[in-house]
DNA sequence: AATTCGGGGTA
DNA sequence: TACCCAGAATT
């Protein structure tokens, strides 16, 4: 039997079954592969059913605002994701009349597809003959034909595009993507994959060599920086002071509080020697209400130190050089969080009144 | 070619 | 902890 035909054959009688594995609608399985970028089924499913109930249809979603559509991802992260669908889809409307472009080729030019996604919807939704490579294939791939060459640097990339190209099932591109894409994700795991229930085990080069947790090589990444956020919550009875984060740097467009970053820890003490504090608040007079512990919050390139100040809203002096928003507590609900300000808000009620 | 974009699951 | 997830854009 061939190679491909098993794992067709496999799919078939294993395949998960998922709303974007149910319609043939190129906007919904857009949707899903921007949704599913870095992000396990199991975690994106309920941000894909939301999404394509807020956001119907192209137009729907060309014509939302940025800010509803973070709402709307709220908690996924990777939230250039957001903005760029949503970037996409004005494109669409204006370039492809409102049609989601046919082919690889010009799938590209959409903001937010890359080399991937352009792929997968390509094969999928319009069954063009291109290899799907996403974390999933090119570790199947490694393993079952032993490649070495490191899956992170563009020699490898290039590699496994070719291979990956070559094996490919050119009848049905489709299936034969998501069928690699299912079998990496539910057997070929990164770690202790289920070799035994692997319909390609018996010819599998890992698994004869004993190679399963050595393959596929990764050029080994990235410190990580460690940056301390002291957020002051400045709030009343019925109002608080939110932060739009404008800058290019993590969380961009979304809501957190004023806030003065340092790259070192400081004591509340010191803390309020900065300039900045001092820029802050009308000097001495400050009312600290309360001084959260220290919270850790991990992201991929960065460790984010968090520290919330409350205090009352009439210390506070807005800064020249930022975006502040001072809100009805009702109306704060709609505004798009980072997960940490997310959390604080919930756990300490800060917009209930 | 390397870095920077989140957040959660898993061992 | 460390690694990885249906990666893309920027530098």
């Amino acid at each position: 039997m061939l190679l491909r035909n098993k794992i067709q054959t496999w799919y078939q009688n294993n395949r998960r079954d998922l709303p974007w594995r149910n319609t043939s609608n190129p906007y919904f399985i857009w949707i899903s592969e921007i949704i599913l970028q870095q992000t396990r089924v199991k975690q994106g499913i309920n941000y894909y059913y939301r999404f394509v109930n807020l956001f119907p249809s192209i137009e729907t979603l060309a014509q939302s605002d940025e800010e509803t559509v973070l709402k709307a991802w709220q908690g996924l992260g990777y939230y250039s994701r957001a903005r760029n669908l949503r970037q996409g889809a004005i494109q669409i409307m204006t370039q492809y009349k409102g049609r989601v472009p046919g082919t690889y080729r010009e799938l590209l030019n959409v903001k937010g597809i890359g080399e991937y996604t352009a792929a997968a919807i390509a094969s999928i939704a319009f069954n063009e003959a291109v290899a799907a490579i996403d974390g999933n294939v090119y570790r199947v791939l490694a393993r079952f034909l032993g490649i070495k060459e490191a899956i992170n640097s563009s020699k490898g990339k290039n590699i496994f595009r070719k291979i990956a190209n070559e094996q490919l099932d050119k009848k049905q591109p489709g299936t034969y993507n998501q069928a690699l894409m299912e079998l990496g994700a539910l057997i070929c795991t990164p770690k202790k994959p289920d070799c035994t229930n692997c319909p390609l085990s018996n010819q599998c080069i890992a698994y004869k060599n004993q190679l399963l947790n050595y393959l596929p090589v990764k050029i080994s990444p990235k410190t990580k920086r460690t940056r301390y956020f002291y957020y002051f919550i400045c709030a009343d009875k019925n109002q608080i002071v939110f932060q739009k984060r404008t800058q290019n740097d993590i969380w961009r467009s979304m809501f957190d509080f004023p806030c003065i970053e340092t790259q070192t820890e400081l004591t509340i003490e010191n803390l309020s020697k900065t300039d900045e504090w001092q820029l802050f608040f009308l000097a001495k007079k400050v009312e600290l209400s309360k001084i959260s512990p220290k919270i850790t919050h991990i992201l991929s390139h960065q460790r984010i130190v968090i520290q919330f100040i409350h205090v009352p809203l009439r210390n506070f002096k807005a800064l020249h050089n930022k975006v502040y928003l001072l809100t009805q507590k009702k109306e704060a609900q709609q505004l798009p969080h980072p997960k940490p300000i997310e959390n604080y808000i919930e756990k300490e009620n800060l917009l209930k009144e």
